[in-house]
DNA sequence: CCAATTTCATAATGATCGTTATTAAACCAC
DNA sequence: GTGGTTTAATAACGATCATTATGAAATTGG
């Protein structure tokens, strides 16, 4: 029984990311968020707790809804593709919303006061659980003599992230997609050959 | 005539400076800087202006005190010494201090609420000026045939940035030293040689 | 030594921060 | 329909934000 939600949660979380995506955490206030989720202060904590768990939702979805390039890239047969299907794709994500370029995963907090620092930390795990990924995908890739035994695997997988992170960084300073994608070509132009 | 000032610009300079590199400009409460610096607040404002004049001076004194590497790499006579001196400058940079990591012009702020809007556009402009320079580097070093006719030298510019970014963000978020020149190695291992 | 001037420390400014009482409206079970 | 329950909207909460009056302390020129 009792009154019906009369709002979309799925809709408000969508703009509540959207805010994130542009703002960061910090940078993102209640009146940023009723304003673009076009619902009162009392409906965002009734529905989603405090701030920090709004944010936390709105990386879930994040990587639900735009992430979706990560596990695919993982399937493919070389880790030279891996790596192309994920820069390429990060350069996608980064440029096509003009209204929140670069990625929620840096925007959201690189540096904050010590009350962002949960959040900053959820940030930091949440790359780390990708760069995870991309390093046993690389493992397997060495077993397989995709790569040279000689690798170092952990550095290949940070370095792939390295350069998602540092487009984020120039695509939220404006840089345009064709730019980035010649960033991305740089950085896979001369992937580790298996010699010999 | 008139009192003397009790205290040394320099040093309050530099006390905020690492305020702002560690939590960023908008993360940067005048309560943290004040106590950094141990002076009241009405003498930050009588000595440099407002927070966003005091953001600025800081980070004018980054490039002077800890920014000298860029200058002297592009003195050097290759273009991969060039780009090798500031990725591995840059690691030593960004891991050297444990209480304020990364880069301040990574951590001062990528994304923000619109009132810092002026501040990351400075940064943007700042990180710019570096990638402009390196441009030009190279653009010197393909006229002597130190890189290939066909290298995109913005592109080759804009890549070696990139990395510095994403081992910031990286380095903000704990990565080690070893680990990070690592992923420098790696990024270096991408060079373009100049073929035939 | 006095007057003018500058810096100092204390404390207050209005605004905005994230978070909630509070009350009215809408719904379901009975 | 009525009572119990949930949501909606208004408005307030204390805390902190960047910024600044205010007046005492300190210094120099006359």
């Amino acid at each position: 029984m009792g009154r019906h939600r009369e709002f979309d949660m799925e809709k408000v979380l969508d703009a509540a990311l959207c805010v994130f995506w542009r703002k960061g955490y910090e940078g993102a206030s209640y009146a940023d968020l009723t304003e673009a989720a076009g619902v009162e202060r009392p409906a965002l904590y009734s529905a989603f707790g405090n701030k920090e768990a709004l944010f936390r939702r709105a990386l879930d979805r994040y990587s639900e809804r735009y992430l979706d390039y990560l596990p695919e890239a993982l399937k493919l047969p070389t880790s030279r593709q891996v790596a192309a299907h994920i820069l390429y794709n990060a350069v996608d994500l980064n440029t096509r919303f003009p209204n929140h370029t670069g990625c929620l995963g840096i925007n959201g907090a690189v540096a904050g006061s010590d009350e962002t620092e949960p959040v900053r930390q959820a940030l930091i795990d949440f790359r780390a659980a990708g760069q995870a990924q991309l390093h046993e995908r690389f493992e397997r890739a060495k077993a397989e003599g995709d790569l040279p035994e000689t690798v170092n695997t952990e550095a290949l997988a940070a370095f792939v992230m390295a350069m998602t992170h540092g487009m984020a960084v120039q695509a939220k300073a404006g840089f345009s997609r064709d730019m980035l994608n010649a960033v991305a070509d740089q950085a896979l132009s001369t992937w580790p050959a298996k010699s010999s």
